[in-house]
DNA sequence: CGGGTTTGACCGGCGC
DNA sequence: GCGCCGGTCAAACCCG
C-alpha cells in the first residue's frame, strides 16, 4: 500500500501534518512514514497492536479538527486495549505505566473552577473528562525542549521513586489550555519525558511571526498549515542528534498499548529550507473540513 | 513593572 | 477513615 499526500493528523495537539511517502501493509506494526526525500528528516513506526487494529490510514482519516476528545480518541481507542507485543520496548511502557496509570481527575478543572477552589467545594458527580495526551520521549540533556511554543511553568513535584522532579507548564496563550509534563526517565535519566495534553487553539507563535513577515518558511522543517495559512513547524524537538519516542494516550483507557516510535535520522534538513519548502509544500492535501 | 519561576500549602483521588 | 501521592494554587521571588 502506497499513496503520497499530505494528511494532517488532527489527533496530535500540534497539528502536525505528514508530507509523506507512506507504505504500509495497513497495520499499525507496519507503517512508516518516510518524510520529505529520500534523506527523510523523520520516519514514523506504530508497534505493540495487534491485525485486528484498524490501519493508520482509517486512523488519520477518520479524526476530525475538533475539540470533542471523545471523537479523537475513539478509533485509537480500540486500539489501545490490545495487549503489547514484545517488541514494545521497555521504556516506552515504562512512559505508559507513568504517564497513565496515576488519577489525574483534576487536571482539566476549568479556570473559573480552579480559582474558586479554595472558597467552594467542587462538585463530586462532575467527572471530568481527560483530554488526549501525547508522551514524547526525547533524549536529551536539556529538560525543556523548545517546541515553538511558550510555556509557563505553574509547579514542579518531586516524584516517587525517582530522584528528578516533574515540571507543570501551561502554554501561555489566552485560551489555550494545553498542559505539558516534563520529567527525566527513571530508567534512563539522558531521556526526558514530555507529556502533552490538549491541542493548541492557535498557532505556533515562534513560527508564525517569521512566516508572516517574510512569507516564506523559516529555516528548519516546516510545512504549510492550510488552515491557517502559515507556516508551522511540526513538533520536533530541536537538539540534535536525538530519538524521540511518541506514545498516545487514550484518555478513556488508563491502559496503554499503542506505542510508536518518532526519530529524526538527519540534521543536515534542519538548516536546509529550500529542499524543505519543495518538499513539504503538498500537492494534495487530506484534511477533514 | 510585567512576566516567568520557585516552592510550600492545599486539594482530591485512591488504596489499604 | 487515614495516609499517600499527583496535580494545582498562589505568594514570594527573580529578572530583563
Amino acid at each position: 500500500m502506497e499513496s503520497k499526500s499530505m494528511v494532517k493528523w488532527e489527533n496530535l495537539p500540534f497539528s502536525y501534518y505528514f508530507p509523506a511517502s507512506y507504505t504500509s501493509t495497513g497495520m499499525w506494526q507496519d507503517f512508516s512514514c518516510e518524510l520529505g526525500d529520500n534523506s527523510s528528516w523523520g520516519f514514523m513506526e506504530m508497534l505493540g497492536v495487534q491485525d485486528s487494529t484498524p490501519s493508520i490510514f482509517d486512523i488519520l482519516q477518520s479524526s476530525t479538527p475538533t475539540h470533542d476528545q471523545t471523537s479523537l480518541a475513539s478509533k485509537p481507542s480500540e486500539v489501545v486495549n490490545q495487549p503489547t507485543t514484545p517488541n514494545s520496548s521497555a521504556i516506552s511502557s515504562a512512559t505508559n505505566d507513568e504517564q497513565i496509570g496515576k488519577g489525574v481527575d483534576h487536571e482539566e478543572e476549568d479556570e473559573q473552577q480552579k480559582t474558586q477552589k479554595q472558597l467552594k467545594p467542587k462538585k463530586k458527580c462532575e467527572k471530568r473528562q481527560r483530554e488526549a495526551r501525547f508522551a514524547f520521549m526525547t533524549k536529551s540533556e536539556v529538560d525543556h525542549l523548545e517546541d515553538g511554543y511558550r510555556w509557563r511553568k505553574y509547579g514542579q513535584k518531586s516524584v516517587k521513586n525517582s530522584s528528578f522532579p516533574r515540571g507543570y507548564y501551561r502554554c501561555t496563550s489566552a485560551a489555550c489550555n494545553v498542559k505539558k509534563r516534563v520529567e527525566r526517565s527513571m530508567s534512563d535519566p539522558s531521556i526526558v519525558v514530555t507529556t502533552y495534553e490538549g491541542k493548541h487553539t492557535h498557532p505556533s507563535t515562534v513560527m508564525s511571526r517569521q512566516a508572516a513577515s517574510t512569507g516564506l518558511p523559516p529555516p528548519g522543517p516546516s510545512f504549510f498549515d492550510a488552515a491557517s495559512l502559515v507556516w508551522q513547524r511540526p513538533f520536533i524537538p530541536h537538539h540534535s542528534p536525538f530519538s524521540t519516542h511518541l506514545s498516545y494516550t487514550n484518555p478513556t483507557t488508563p491502559s496503554v498499548t499503542e506505542i510508536s516510535r518518532f526519530r529524526t535520522t538527519t540534521s543536515a534538513l534542519l538548516t536546509d529550507h529550500s529542499l524543505l519548502q519543495d518538499i513539504l509544500v503538498p500537492s494534495i492535501v487530506k484534511k477533514e473540513s
